[in-house]
DNA sequence: GTGCATCCTG
DNA sequence: CAGGATGCAC
């Protein structure tokens, strides 16, 4: 008794230490999470220095706010930056400086030499640095995207767990600037080409543009001003002391090749410029609305042909992703009603992928040319004039080549896949990029007043609500405009959107394709994002890597109870037998449930937990009278239908379960054991709790595993044993491996077949005592007297509890057996032995050496059914 | 250290 | 009947 107390506490103390260790973790990983934190501050703050800002990574909720704050910072580093750059050009004059630039950009690039400044290897200093240059390299993403990702947004609120927030989902503007970063190098090479092709252009532009007056005086300017040449461009320009004016002018020169920086440039001076251009160009806004508005009918005209050819596209895809393309067509129809909805928001689409840049680079010159009026106001209409004149030519333009794309995707398709497929990739992607330039230009000189375009940039990004950081450049930009996406999820489209490079670079054939997807993404096509949303994000998520986690740890909480034994043998059942069931009807339900609750449900749910429960009872179940028994392994597959039988293959349930489903489960069970009148009693499901704590067994507990030969014990075995013992008392292993043929023995079954048979001895000595003494106290005096017959109380009572359907005969040597243990009871109380708190072992002695052998019928799977109808 | 048996408890 | 704890034997 006074011990039970401490037992009971050992037992609380063993649960705690479980329990401890679950806290363990979670702490370990808290910690985890400080640490990241720390580390994150502390690469803040050697961020801070470069950056001149305080991104505080870890208070980074929400991207709008603490995106404007990280934006300025990297505003300001990439002003440096461009300084630089442009101080290197400067010598340069006119589409040699672009050229220039190019070489530079595309050296850089290719050079990977992100330039790790001050921070060094830190992630995400690399990571600014990384979506910097993708972005310069690709002119993909529009600058407002590489701008807003800014610096580290970093991932998610700080606050978060370590693993989780940051990698998979969200598309924290450091996973994503990763990716795209290292996509970036992969499209660095593809970007050569484009650069190329863009450098070619621009030079062209220059070179018309160098007749003008204006975009001479620009360049001689811009050599000393610091902001750049934009800046010195529009002090030429315009008289205004601000740079700002001109600033619209001056992108067009150096925007195409400076790219990044330049974007970040322009849209600090962006609103800059709306002030001072305002001022100067108010007369002519009247008329620049109207502009606009043509424009925008012309824009939402190019967009429709855009379409077309995004449809083109995937129809060339078609085999490779239908369910995208049905997206992508839904989310065009959508795109088209928003577009046609708000043509503002289509723009800014529009701009928001990377395109613009190369639209400004060709647009530019005619920008500056036309829409840099800032420096004399009675030029500025004449401008304006011709600017309604180019544009018209650039639709025609980009209507010819519209033609031309559609004429390659003509050839493409008559090619076939393949290869093909990735020049057609290319090819198109080349082709609407230019359009879509040349859209944006247009759009552009709408829109020349910087406010709206700055509007439309802000609205943008406002749009993405749910990309906080909006770190997934293209992808928050992008999407908005188009309603499509919102159907995905948040966090589904920062992963189709920013994610989308580095998934496509995955799977996907070619670089370029994956710029193509992307690109066809953010004008709103949403086919290939969602597919890799569901993908990476969620799929990754949710099924791949939990489930796994989430078994392990649940695995533990069932095997507590094996360890302890000392189950070293538990985790693997090397002997045939899987994981044994146990076989505790009552208990198991509950022990299963919860284990599966833990494991993955998907996995275990085809397994239905109550099948854990008893299965055999009910099928043969008859304990009825005498001849209950029906053996055999017929009887179980009837039974096992319901109840699953305990079989369980330690082996890979889960691949079973996967392929097979639940139905299997019938298939193989043989099992001798019917289910005889124990029913309830039936041990099967105890295997949960029981010893076996090992994981096979946890794996063999869910599934059940139907093989010829049972895993877990059944209540059949159960009675099986019970008439067992009326033969044997003390049985050995190899005698029990031997009678239970049908079982997969491991430990757990062993160890349950040997405490099933030490249950039995208990009641057996138990009555054997009691009525020792019962003769005792009724005045007996001779062991002689005491005689055990079928007739005796004693053996009605053992009768009952090992043969309670009375179905089988018991042997005469149990009565032999049990009269000389009763009178060996009687002798050792009367002679006060019990006294000893041992005195019981010298009887178990005797007792044992009395087992008889069991017959040979009980090696038979289908025994009881034999002996039953006997 | 492991396995087995017993005792005790539920 | 099972689980936990304990003790013993190998």
């Amino acid at each position: 008794m006074p011990d039970h107390d401490s037992t009971t506490l050992l037992t609380r103390q063993t649960k705690r230490r479980r329990v401890d260790i679950g806290v363990k973790r979670t702490v370990g990983s808290a910690i985890f999470t400080r640490v990241r934190e720390t580390l994150l501050d502390s690469m803040n703050q050697s961020h801070g220095p470069d950056q001149d800002g305080d991104c505080s990574l870890v208070s980074h909720g929400h991207g709008g706010t603490n995106s404007d704050g990280e934006k300025s910072n990297v505003l300001r580093k990439l002003l440096k930056r461009a300084n630089s750059y442009e101080d290197a050009i400067m010598p340069f004059p006119g589409a040699t400086i672009i050229s220039q630039l190019l070489k530079n950009n595309m050296g850089k690039n290719g050079g990977s030499d992100s330039g790790f400044q001050g921070s060094g290897a830190l992630s995400s200093a690399g990571s600014e640095i990384q979506a910097e240059d993708a972005c310069s390299n690709s002119s993909r993403d529009s600058p407002s995207d590489c701008l807003s990702p800014g610096p580290p947004l970093p991932p998610p609120p700080s606050s978060s767990s370590f693993g989780r927030p940051l990698p998979p989902l969200s598309l924290n503007s450091h996973n994503s600037s990763q990716s795209l970063s290292l996509s970036s190098f992969d499209l660095d090479r593809l970007s050569d080409e484009h650069l190329r092709a863009k450098r070619a252009r621009v030079e062209n532009i220059i070179r018309g543009m160098s007749h003008s007056p204006l975009v001479r005086s620009n360049n001689s300017n811009s050599s000393n001003d610091h902001r750049g040449d934009r800046n010195s461009h529009d002090h030429s320009r315009s008289d205004c002391p601000s740079s700002l004016l001109s600033s619209p002018g001056s992108r067009g020169g150096v925007v195409s090749v400076g790219e990044v920086y330049r974007e970040n440039k322009r849209k600090q001076r962006l609103p800059q410029q709306q002030h001072s251009f305002t001022q100067l160009v108010c007369s002519r806004q009247e008329q620049r609305h109207e502009e606009r508005r043509q424009l925008k009918l012309q824009l939402e005209d190019m967009q429709k042909q855009l379409r077309q050819l995004q449809e083109k596209f995937y129809q060339i895809y078609d085999s490779e992703t239908e369910e995208e393309e049905e997206n992508g067509e839904n989310g065009e129809a959508d795109r088209s009603g928003e577009r046609e909805e708000d043509g503002n928001l289509s723009e800014d689409s529009i701009r928001s992928d990377g395109l613009e840049e190369r639209h400004r680079d060709r647009g530019r010159q005619d920008d500056l040319s036309e829409l840099d009026p800032g420096l004399f106001l009675d030029r500025a209409r004449a401008l304006l004039r011709e600017q309604a004149l180019i544009d018209g030519e650039m639709e025609e333009d980009v209507d010819g080549r519209e033609e031309e794309e559609r004429n390659s995707e003509r050839v493409m398709k008559k090619r076939g896949g393949g290869a093909g497929g990735r020049q057609l990739a290319e090819t198109l992607k080349q082709e609407l990029n230019c359009a879509v330039s040349q859209v944006v230009d247009t759009v552009v000189k709408g829109f020349s007043s910087p406010k709206q375009a700055v509007s439309h940039h802000h609205g943008c990004h406002s749009s993405t609500p749910a990309a906080p950081s909006s770190s997934s450049n293209s992808s928050s930009s992008c999407p908005p405009p188009f309603g499509p996406l919102p159907s995905l999820t948040p966090d589904s489209r920062f992963g189709g959107g920013a994610l989308a490079l580095s998934l496509n670079g995955d799977g996907s054939p070619t670089s370029n394709y994956h710029s193509t997807n992307q690109r066809l993404h953010c004008f709103g096509d949403v086919i290939v994002p969602s597919p890799l949303d569901s993908f990476g994000g969620l799929s990754g998520r949710l099924s791949g890597v939990p489930m796994p986690n989430d078994q392990t740890e649940a695995l533990p909480l069932v095997v507590r109870k094996s360890g302890g034994g000392g189950g070293g043998e538990n985790t693997n059942p090397s002997l045939p037998p899987p994981p044994p069931p146990p076989h505790h009807p009552s208990l198991h339900p509950s022990p299963l449930t919860a284990s599966l609750g833990f494991s993955p449900p998907s996995f275990r749910h085809p397994f239905p937990l109550p099948l854990m429960g008893y299965p055999f009872q009910s099928p043969l179940g008859s304990h009825g009278g005498g001849a209950g028994y029906h053996p055999g392994p017929k009887d179980h597959h009837r039974s096992s239908p319901d109840s699953m039988d305990m079989t369980r293959e330690t082996v890979s349930l889960r691949t079973k379960m996967a392929s097979l489903g639940g139905g299997h489960l019938s298939h193989h069970h043989h099992r001798q054991s019917s289910p005889s009148q124990h029913g309830p009693e039936s041990l099967s499901l105890s295997l949960i709790k029981s010893e076996c704590g090992d994981l096979q067994d946890m794996a063999d507990i869910s599934p059940y595993s139907s093989s010829t030969i049972q895993e877990g014990l059944s209540p059949n075995h159960l009675k099986k044993a019970k008439l067992m013992f009326f033969y044997t008392r003390y049985p050995s292993s190899n005698m029990l491996k031997m009678y239970f043929s049908d079982v997969k023995f491991n430990r757990c079954i062993t160890s349950q077949l040997i405490k099933w048979f030490s249950n039995f001895r208990e009641f057996y000595y138990i009555q054997m005592e009691k009525f020792a003494r019962q003769a005792i106290n009724e005045g007996v005096t001779a062991a002689e007297e005491l005689t055990v017959g079928r007739d005796a109380e004693l053996f009605r009572a053992l009768n009952m509890h090992y043969n309670k359907a009375n179905d089988f005969e018991v042997p005469e040597r149990f009565l032999e057996v049990a009269q000389v243990t009763l009178r060996e009871f009687f002798n050792a109380i009367v002679a006060g032995k019990d006294a000893d708190p041992s005195w019981k072992k010298a009887i178990y002695k005797v007792i044992c050496k009395l087992d008889s052998e069991v017959p040979e019928v009980f090696k038979s799977p289908n025994c009881l059914q034999e002996l039953l109808h006997d």
